[in-house]
RNA sequence: CGCGGGGUAGAGCAGCUGGUAGCUCGUCGGGCUCAUAACCCGGAGGUCGUUGGUUCAAAUCCUUCCCCCGCAA
């Protein structure tokens, strides 16, 4: 089976990865054209053209998918299906029609829950204790193509979301992989989503990362974590925004406001939320500086505590 | 050359209008205490990221490079 791979960040390398692991006959790979990164802005390749060019893959890159020249190499790769995960850009119908098994991808989420940019974030952002991964066929409208198989896994208490995209990408590879099995033997299944079920989620931005003390604690440590690796959740102090890294329940009870410090020491800074609890600031940064614990930051900054 | 912050004792910071470095915690020793993440006394520990320069004298001024971090992508 000829396949065309599409994607673009690491999830969708993973997917890559244990596609050529497998054996699979990969005959191009399309990613998003190459940009500047980083500090110094310096050229940089997508995780997926990185592994595709070690593997001596041909790589495409069009700036365009809409203007035909993309059209025209997929024809010409002659693939029987499109595999497209997390690649960035909406393929237009007429090279969703090319492969004869058409296309199907990947997504972080059990659907049809979370569809759209950030799935595996809300699901921890909205302290979900279970999220899983689905394949699907691609339709017209962003994820909402029939269900071919679905994958379970719970979300740990304090698991940020990068420690289960790094899961659920492995999840999503080996249920590609048994995906293309099927297909191939015509054993898929093709289960249409259940509409009225469907929900959608935004792509997160750094107007998300204030943290809400007026919320629960859980609420907010499930904020705290499933803002990572980005955009970080923060928190004011002393007219500084630090960035929040780590947090843990107390017992602690108080009659201060939501927000206001009730203790700092050795174990963390305790911050009250809603209905007088508190929650254990166990891990920071401030500006310029590298994450550090709350109890190291304490030592060069003493804070007061307004009684 | 995209913008900006920072590299000072084990950790976190101050000092940076130049004169051989200070605070908090930790650590070591001693004391006090029924007891203590408590308190008291004493000690160890730093070529102030690196290179060159200015100067009688630099952590403090200028310069080279390295590393860390945030923004932006």
């Amino acid at each position: 089976m000829r396949i065309v791979f599409m994607g673009t960040p690491d999830f969708a390398a993973a997917s890559l990865k244990k596609l050529i692991e497998d054996k699979f006959n990969i005959v191009g790979v399309f990613t998003q054209p190459d940009k500047p990164k980083g500090r110094g802005m310096e050229m940089s390749f997508s995780p997926v053209k990185e592994l595709a060019l070690a593997h001596d893959l041909p790589v495409f890159q069009p700036e365009k998918m809409r203007d035909g020249s993309a059209l025209r190499q997929i024809e010409v790769l002659a693939p029987d299906i499109l595999v497209v995960v997390a690649y960035g850009r909406i393929l237009p119908d007429e090279i969703l029609a090319v492969p004869k098994f058409g296309a199907i991808n990947v997504h972080g989420s059990l659907l049809p829950k979370y569809r759209g940019a950030a799935p595996i974030q809300w699901a921890v952002l909205n302290g979900d204790k279970v999220t899983g991964v689905s394949t699907m066929y691609l339709a017209k409208e962003m994820d909402t193509g029939d269900i071919i198989y679905t994958a379970e896994t719970e979300i740990g208490e304090f698991e940020t979301s990068g420690e289960l995209f790094d899961r659920l990408m492995v999840m999503g590879a080996d249920l590609l992989v048994k995906t293309l099995r099927d297909i191939e033997k015509g054993t898929a299944p093709r289960t249409p989503q259940d509409n009225a079920k469907a929900s959608y989620v935004s792509q997160l931005d750094k107007s998300f990362s204030p943290i809400d003390w007026n919320k629960s604690p859980r609420a907010v440590v499930k904020w705290i974590y499933g803002l990572q690796p980005w955009p970080v959740a923060t928190m004011e102090l002393e007219g500084s925004v630090y960035r929040v890294f780590a947090a843990e329940y107390t017992e602690g009870k108080t009659d201060k406001a939501p927000g206001q410090i009730v203790s700092a020491g050795k174990a963390g800074i305790e911050i009250a939320c809603a209905n007088g609890e508190t929650l254990m600031i166990t891990q920071l940064q401030a500006p310029g500086k590298k994450r550090m614990k709350a109890a190291d930051f304490l030592r060069g900054h003493p804070i007061k505590i307004e009684p």
